[in-house]
DNA sequence: GTCTATAATAAGATAGAC
DNA sequence: GTCTATCTTATTATAGAC
């Protein structure tokens, strides 16, 4: 092969990657602020210096950019506590929570996203069915590894896989919409102090409860 | 005065009122599948039989629609648990879930309404901003009528309080998502359980670790 | 109260030049 | 790889007849 295309390292990305990853960021941003049906490629364009046309070219239709976007979300999270394959604990988990009160960013694609795939045709609607359903399924299985049938708090790992999921989610969406009042890090430890069953969360003489 | 408006008893609705719930529940329904941004008028005055200049004639803009159908769920929800005012006990809440494990449309509209409400200038911004504040500070209040400045799980009522809504939240996107693998309503007294401390084989015996 | 007609934008996508 | 130009379709909202 004369061609350039089979000679890089696997770290290594082309210009046109490169290209690709600087849209998906910017299409991230526009998505947090106005949702998927509300995102035009011409404002995804703008922000990277691109016409809609030109645009198209790295992402032939809307729906593949969006594809792009979930993958790369995927990653991101994967970096913080490796979703796909290995194990979650508790700890792994509060600090998940914990780096993302420092981005807001991502966590408002990621909530604007989830909210939006539950209607009917959405694009993002089977990767969030398939993301919600691995989620529990990883985390229930790294809580029985962590604590066998039971947790110290009485529940299954079962039983506590989808309330970790439901109030990493729903404190999100409270914590976005007024930071100031809901301590988003704070209140997941409380809840994980209820799952080990440690009375109260080791907490300091703070405000007035 | 000689016209008619004035001689109607509290409960009755004249006939453009009966029109307009009409058009609501219409707008609920189409949100609930595409989303206020992925909502045309046209698509809601069609299922009322209306074209999409008709509607307009009872709801003089996109977002005085959105605006009314915020405030039919309000009733809503304020008729099943009573928010406004009122006391809101666990089992209330419990009952709640329960309700609406039967009522997948009605969530669906809330839903899809909170996620997209994250966004930067979305109409019921403002709205979900306030509920989730008022429902906060309600739920803290009764649950410290009820048990005092601790639950028995250890939590304080202000602690429990983001964790309630939460998990409500929660629940109903993955129970949306999957309502065979979901038990919303199931989850939601698991959590119950946790914060009123029962189910726990080992009794913590205060603090320690 | 509801319609038709239309204005004014805006969107996703394609064709083809450079 | 990126642009201009264009097609096609949707959308909110207004004007005015019935």
């Amino acid at each position: 092969m004369a061609g350039h295309s089979g000679t890089r390292g696997l770290g290594r990305s082309t210009r046109s990657e490169e290209r690709k990853a600087e849209i998906i960021r910017a299409a991230m941003e526009v998505i947090a602020e106005n949702g998927y049906r509300g995102t035009s490629l011409a404002a995804v364009a703008e922000r990277v210096g691109l016409t809609q046309a030109g645009l198209l070219h790295h992402f032939p239709t809307k729906e593949a950019l969006l594809v792009a976007v979930l993958e790369a979300r995927d990653q991101w999270d994967g970096a913080t506590v490796m979703l796909s394959g290995t194990s979650i604990s508790l700890d792994a988990l509060s600090y998940m929570v914990e780096y993302n009160s420092d981005r807001a960013g991502i966590v408002q694609v990621f909530t604007v996203l989830a909210g939006e795939s539950v209607t009917e045709d959405h694009p993002a609607r089977p990767y969030f069915h398939g993301r919600y359903r691995l989620f529990r399924e990883l985390t229930a299985g790294s809580l029985r590894e962590e604590f066998g049938d039971r947790l110290p708090g009485g529940l299954t790992p079962r039983e506590a896989a989808p309330l970790l999921t439901a109030v990493m989610d729903g404190l999100q969406t409270q914590w976005l919409h007024d930071p100031a009042e809901v301590d988003m890090a704070k209140s997941f430890r409380a809840f994980v102090g209820l799952l080990k069953g440690t009375g109260a969360p080791e907490t300091a003489p703070e405000s007035g409860n």
